[in-house]
DNA sequence: CTTTAATGTTTCTGCTGTAAACATAGAGGT
DNA sequence: ACCTCTATGTTTACAGCAGAAACATTAAAG
């Protein structure tokens, strides 16, 4: 998890102090307001008022600093749903929580949202493994099958394609962004074992 | 839908005959081995055998092109879907025979499959309404739903939700792209009305 | 058969990622 | 205190991109 520094920021040295992490700072900043297909290298510089070429001092090419942004984006997303499934009442409403978190965290944070799964292979391992609430997730959905390990795993990708899909359609505009149709269609009956 | 005039092409004068239509055509043969965001003009018109600019004559902008090519992308599908719902036995059968047809286009095509939903807005309208099959798609929920149009609705966009969240979770290597797992994550029983 | 509109080409600007060579400063060893 | 080394900056340069502007060609319509 990134600790933006709002330490000590010496008046302007030749020397930046933590260009590393300002530069993600400023990367999830930037995608705030810009498709993360549009931020450039030589934006960020200068916002963080750097040269062009210092970023490579810190990472070794465009994509590198991608990935650290998605390896950011995939903390905040895990966090995010951990949240919710706390607040939930029982292990069902837990679930579906999670489910919820998922996508309306996509519709608050579309470009950081877009750019984890644009990282997919350098990445590495699946966003599941690397997602602070997959395991919570895993558990419950262990409970709901009763343990057959063959339909935890069918439910799990079930339910994490159905909101995958939904929270895609929804930043693509091919869905209405509606919060009253995600729990229509996320709602619990769809969670029950099949 | 594109018809690749494979009709006369006069030796090479300085006008090129149908250059709409080959830089068209160009695209969806680049976009079977190019990510869509690697797609550049110029490079399209270096294999046309045409200046740089010269498809500012035909497209206002990249982005029109992408359009263009998107719409040649959404019809495909629709018809790929169409075929495979008229192999289908029974209405349920022809149902989830459309939506492996999604997910299975959508691995055959990576590339295109990326582009239609990237062009989002300017495409106007949502998939569905440009979709040749969502009018046959809409009627055999319908017919599961027994009619009921906000069940109906509501079937139709998990059911949506599910395929595509399946295909893009797939593209971008979250899930092993494995035929088998989409039968199962699909398996008619999804679809019965909730 | 000439004019004209459609469709091409050249040239140019400003943006991008990134490689190479050079500059600076802070940390460690003497 | 001084010198040197290394981490971290800067400058400069190159190639590729989208697109604007000015110019060239040619097919078709009067």
């Amino acid at each position: 998890m990134l600790t933006v520094s709002t330490s000590k920021s010496p008046p302007s040295t030749y020397h930046h102090g933590d260009l590393h992490s300002a530069l993600l700072a400023a990367g999830l900043v930037a995608l705030q307001t810009t498709a993360f297909a549009d931020l450039s290298l030589r934006q960020l510089a200068r916002n963080v008022g750097v040269s062009a070429t210092a970023v490579y001092r810190h990472f070794p090419d465009k994509q590198a600093l991608m990935q650290a942004l998605a390896s950011e984006g995939i903390d905040q997303l895990g966090q995010f749903q951990k949240l919710a499934a706390e607040g939930a009442a029982n292990p069902d409403e837990a679930f579906a929580a999670t489910g919820r978190a998922y996508v309306r965290f996509a519709l608050a944070h579309p470009a950081l949202f877009r750019l984890i799964f644009s990282q997919c292979e350098p990445v590495g391992s699946t966003i599941f493994g690397n997602n602070l609430a997959s395991q919570m997730l895993q558990d419950k959905a262990s409970l709901a099958t009763k343990g057959d390990p063959a339909d935890t795993q069918k439910l799990m990708i079930q339910a994490w394609s159905l909101v995958h899909g939904l929270a895609m359609l929804m930043l693509d505009k091919q869905l209405p962004t509606d919060l009253a149709l995600i729990d229509r269609v996320i709602g619990q009956t769809t969670f029950k074992p099949l």
